[in-house]
DNA sequence: TCGGTAGCCTATCGATTGATAGGCCTGGGG
DNA sequence: CCCCAGGCCTATCAATCGATAGGCTACCGA
């Protein structure tokens, strides 16, 4: 625990300028939410959002930074670790569904200005946890765990499925997230396991190895 | 056929609008595109574009119609039909995919714009979609073709996956449309199916409605 | 032949955008 | 006591936004 669980408007501004300024991104999208309004959300002028930050850019380019970082770390960490494919995707999609529900912030903004020149120095960062989660995938294929399905096409359904859940549920500090993370991991296993029946065992080893 | 299989140098200024603004409210997002950039891509001057829409809210107003309508229409009757509720949810998806893939322009920003007050009168339309989609997901779970999981959760996910794909095959004409839309849609059936042997059943079925 | 209309143009509008300049106030250290 | 740095303010900037006004040209039916 971090310590600060401060009321909304005991946080310090630079905090509540990325809370705010991710909650209007995810609504408006980025290029539909201005300065003054992200200022007015704070209730602050809107030139005292430059003494925060150098620009509305990097107030994005922080929230991306948030979102990427340890989720590519932990899709890393399960792509490159050992026994079952499929055990460790669940895995990682437990692990990022329940960071999306109780992340103070709304990510709904960030992949979709990932490729927006101004932010291609983000771009290596975001395809090293396509990699991972690719990976994962075609070893769960190749294995014969999962049915042989186009690894792209389970890829984009399994990554949408999360950019759903981020944008309907981000910023909400939902109360039940393993449970809503238990059901849409549970979702894509049922869609992808040759043997569906596994699915229960899956998910008890998952918690096992989580407590 | 309509017969205007033209070359897209050939088409009618006003279609070539339609199309290039779809490509990059797409890529760019609905405010990240400005009036200028889609008169640069069509290659006539700015004030030109109103001349074809009496505004670029207009040019957005007629791609979520064209998106809408055929939709709604097709998910409605699926779900006012007889018969097992996972073969109509199976035909209707199968049709949107095909749609998607098939279709002129990029609808990708469609729905991110839907919530936007400017768009309110859309969401009537938008709606009716909801619900009949909605209505055929609870008719498969109440009637145990589907397994018992939380129907706001699983359409959640199929929205998602079509949004998926509308985002990353939109306004390319993909030529092997029927196959992308057989492979989701299974995607999403397997993973909702409680027997999920059903699938190829399910999928010969659909098949002979079609031919 | 002539009037009108469709389609595109140049020039320009007011509003809004992201960002800068510089002043006011407060709190802490010498 | 003074100084100064941090944080916020007002005022304002140039750039870009969506949209309008009005002129030119090609074409079509009477």
């Amino acid at each position: 625990m971090t310590g600060l669980e401060l009321d909304s408007e005991e946080l310090p501004t630079r905090e509540r300028i990325l809370r705010e300024a991710s909650r209007l991104f995810g609504k408006k999208g980025y290029h539909g939410t201005s300065t003054r309004k992200i200022a007015e959300a704070v209730d602050i002028r809107q030139p005292s959002l430059f003494h925060h930050f150098p620009s509305k850019d990097a107030i994005m380019a922080e929230l991306i930074d948030i979102d990427l970082d340890e989720a590519a770390t932990v899709a890393q960490a399960q792509a490159s670790a050992d026994g079952s494919a499929a055990l460790r995707l669940y895995k990682y999609l437990i692990w990022d569904i329940s960071f999306i529900c109780r992340c103070a912030y709304d990510l709904t903004s960030v992949e979709s200005v990932l490729d927006d020149p101004v932010f291609a120095d983000k771009r290596a960062r975001h395809q090293t946890l396509v990699d991972a989660r690719r990976s994962l995938i075609e070893e769960a294929i190749d294995s014969g765990e999962f049915v042989k399905v186009d690894p792209e096409v389970a890829e984009r359904a399994i990554v949408w499925i999360l950019r759903g859940d981020i944008n309907d549920t981000a910023g909400q500090a939902i109360p039940d997230a393993d449970v809503v993370a238990d059901q849409l991991a549970s979702f894509i296993l049922r869609a992808l396991l040759s043997d569906p029946s596994r699915l229960d065992e899956i998910r008890v080893a998952a918690g096992e190895s989580v407590a």
